[in-house]
DNA sequence: AGTGAGCGG
C-alpha cells in the first residue's frame, strides 16, 4: 500500500475523478479529495492509496506535473500520514 | 479558496 499525495488540484476535482486516473495505472484502493472541514470546500488536494508501489510510482511518474483542467497537478509520495500519531 | 487526511483498526 502506498500513499500518493496529489496538490495543485482544481475546485471542480472529485475523489472519483482522483480515483479514475489513478485507476488507469494500477489498483486505487482509496482515494479522498480533502475538504476544508468547516467551509465544505476543496482544499484543492487529493490522497490516493494503491495497492502496489511499482504501479504507484508510475502513476505518479505520469501524472506529475501534467495538467488537469487547467492546473499542474503536484504528484507525490505521501509521507506516513504525516508523522500524525496513530492512536 | 490553494499543500498532508481519512479509513480501518
Amino acid at each position: 500500500m502506498v500513499n500518493i499525495f496529489i496538490a495543485n488540484l482544481d475546485w471542480s476535482i472529485t475523489s472519483d475523478d482522483i480515483k479514475s486516473t489513478f485507476s488507469s495505472f494500477g489498483e486505487v484502493k482509496y482515494a479522498h479529495v480533502v475538504y476544508e472541514r468547516e467551509t465544505k470546500r476543496s482544499k484543492g488536494f487529493a490522497y490516493v492509496e494503491m495497492a502496489d508501489p511499482d504501479e504507484a510510482i508510475n502513476a505518479i511518474k505520469a501524472l506529475n506535473g501534467m495538467e488537469i483542467n487547467g492546473r499542474i497537478v503536484d504528484v507525490k509520495i505521501a509521507s506516513e500520514k504525516k508523522n500524525r500519531i496513530k492512536k
